[in-house]
This record gives structure tokens, C-alpha cells and sequence, in this order.
DNA sequence: ATACTTGCAAATGATTTGCCAGTGT
DNA sequence: ACACTGGCAAATCATTTGCAAGTAT
């Protein structure tokens, strides 16, 4: 065995059973966790580290820390959106993939299962299988790309 | 006007040409900027600011700013795989597209009208047009998809 | 001669690492 | 108790910026 996760990735739509995951994986409920959790939970999209550290009063190096051991049991993942900053999310009910806007910054998340065939495509054309969820589609959202150049 | 590149992008397939766009555009042709494009000709394929900047013995501050100003009239351009610096390539005879993997980093690049289907496919169902020269689809190579998990 | 460039130092932004005091189990 | 954490300082990596001395045109 690995470390974590041996399982399939186990779902939960709640703090008490995100902490429930942690406890399983042998990782300890504290403080720092249960609050980036929280923020996490309240936030409406994907947060970096720094923000999450700022806004629960805690230190980046630690939420770092804290943010990759969620991500290794599962509860939390991140996606490079363009250049900026790695942005932490919940996995809660499943993964998502994404297509940012490298003009105006613009993000829309997606069901990976709406992607199939574009990945179907890539895969038939290529061999590749592609994964928009740590880093998206990248390209001009539809308001970008009818102001042509700029 | 704003200030350079304001005709198409011109092709070049050699030093001299590109020397001369690099006037062409206003720019001074120095030696600092003629061993970054002799590198990138010899290079077989995109290289870190760091790495030209170590190759031709000048310092990595003045190859960015140089690389950028060959970027701005269009000689050279740059990609992100995944995590790590950026890569510089000429622009040569046209754009390219990549596919890169997030497991074993291999990077194959293509002919972008290769990726047209794919392209039209995501921008009709998102209305967003993707380009994948700057930022690439990221996946699986073939091998290490065969690999799973791993 | 003048404006553009260079190298060097130092600043920035994102992320990681070492360490020791503090705490969950 | 004991191993796992948190905060803090400091290091690292990629990239940018300020500046004074050097050079292409």
C-alpha cells in the first residue's frame, strides 16, 4: 500500500464528513484544517493558498501543508488557471474540469462528463488522454473572442 | 498605432531574417539578442529564459526582457508545460500546439489545424475558442496511460 | 549624440523546507 | 507520551524592476 486513498475516492457534501475522511486517513482534526475546510465550504469558487491563509488567520507555509494533505486524501484538488497561483477547491461531489479565458481571466467550470467527447476526439486523434481539471482549456471565453484582438 | 507587428506576422526560416524583422520592428540587433536566436535555431526544441540565458553566458534578467521583445514582433513565442518555467521557440515557419504529459512530461508538439476538429467541437459547445500553443492540453502521453495509475 | 540595452543587485510572487514549540489521539 | 502539526524564518524557483555604465544607429 501507497499511504492514502486506497479506496475509491469517497464522496461528502459536508464539513463533518470532510473530517471524517481526514480522521480515516490516519491525518489529525485540527484548528488550521477544520477552518481552511470552512473557507473552503463558504467560498463560491476555487481559493489560493494565500487567501485561504489570510482569511482564516493562519500562515501560508502551513496551508500549503495543510492543502496538500487534503488533496492527497482526497477532499480538496487544485487547478492552474493560466499564470496566478494554484487555486484550491472541494471535490465534494465530484471533479470538474474548466476553460479559463486568457484575455480577461474569465472561468467556467464544467461536468467532466461534458468534455467526453472532446477527449474522445483528442484520444482517437493523438493516444492522449487529456484531464481539464488541473490545468483547463485555455482560450478566449465568447465576449473575448468577438472583440477580436486586444 | 501601438508599436510594432502591426502588418501579419512576417515568416523567417533563418538568423539573417530574423535579424532583420528584429530591425524591421524598430529593435537593435545586439549580441546578446543574435546568440538567444542562435541558440533557439540550434536548440531542437523550446527552452527555459534560464537555460538560453546560461547557454549564450548573459544573464537571465536580460535574456527575459529580450525574449519578450522577440516575442512582441512575433520571432519567438512561448508555452507553459504544465509546472516549470516557461519555454521559448522560434516562431519559425508558423504556430504550433501542444500536448503534454502531467505524469512523465513528454511533449508532442503539432500542426494546429491538426487540432481544428477539436477546437471547433469546444467552441461549439462552450462558444469559447481554445488555443493550445500558449497553454497545452495536458493528460496522459500514451504510455502512461497504458500505465495507469502509477 | 541619443535612445536603446546590458549586467548586476534587489524586489516580487508562489511555494517549499527546516526547526522547535505546541497539541491531537 | 509521542508522533503529528502550526507558526516563523529562511531558502528556492521563476520572473520582474531599478539603475548606472555601455553600445547600436
Amino acid at each position: 500500500m501507497t499511504h492514502a486513498a486506497e479506496g475509491a475516492a469517497l464522496r461528502f457534501a459536508d464539513l463533518p464528513s470532510a473530517l471524517e475522511e481526514l480522521r480515516a486517513a490516519g491525518l489529525r482534526v485540527t484548528a488550521a484544517r477544520r477552518l481552511v475546510l470552512e473557507a473552503l465550504f463558504a467560498a463560491d469558487g476555487p481559493c489560493s493558498a494565500e487567501q485561504l491563509a489570510r482569511a482564516i488567520g493562519g500562515d501560508a507555509a502551513a496551508t500549503y501543508r495543510n492543502l496538500e494533505a487534503l488533496e492527497r486524501c482526497g477532499i480538496v484538488r487544485h487547478v492552474h488557471l493560466g499564470h496566478g497561483p494554484g487555486l484550491y477547491a472541494l471535490v465534494g461531489e465530484g471533479e470538474r474540469e474548466y476553460l479559463h479565458c486568457e484575455r480577461c481571466g474569465a472561468t467556467r467550470a464544467v461536468d467532466p462528463a461534458e468534455l467526453d467527447t472532446v477527449r474522445a476526439l483528442v484520444r482517437e486523434q493523438y493516444g492522449w488522454q487529456a484531464r481539464f481539471s488541473h490545468f483547463p482549456i485555455v482560450g478566449r471565453c465568447p465576449e473575448c473572442t468577438r472583440d477580436g484582438d486586444g
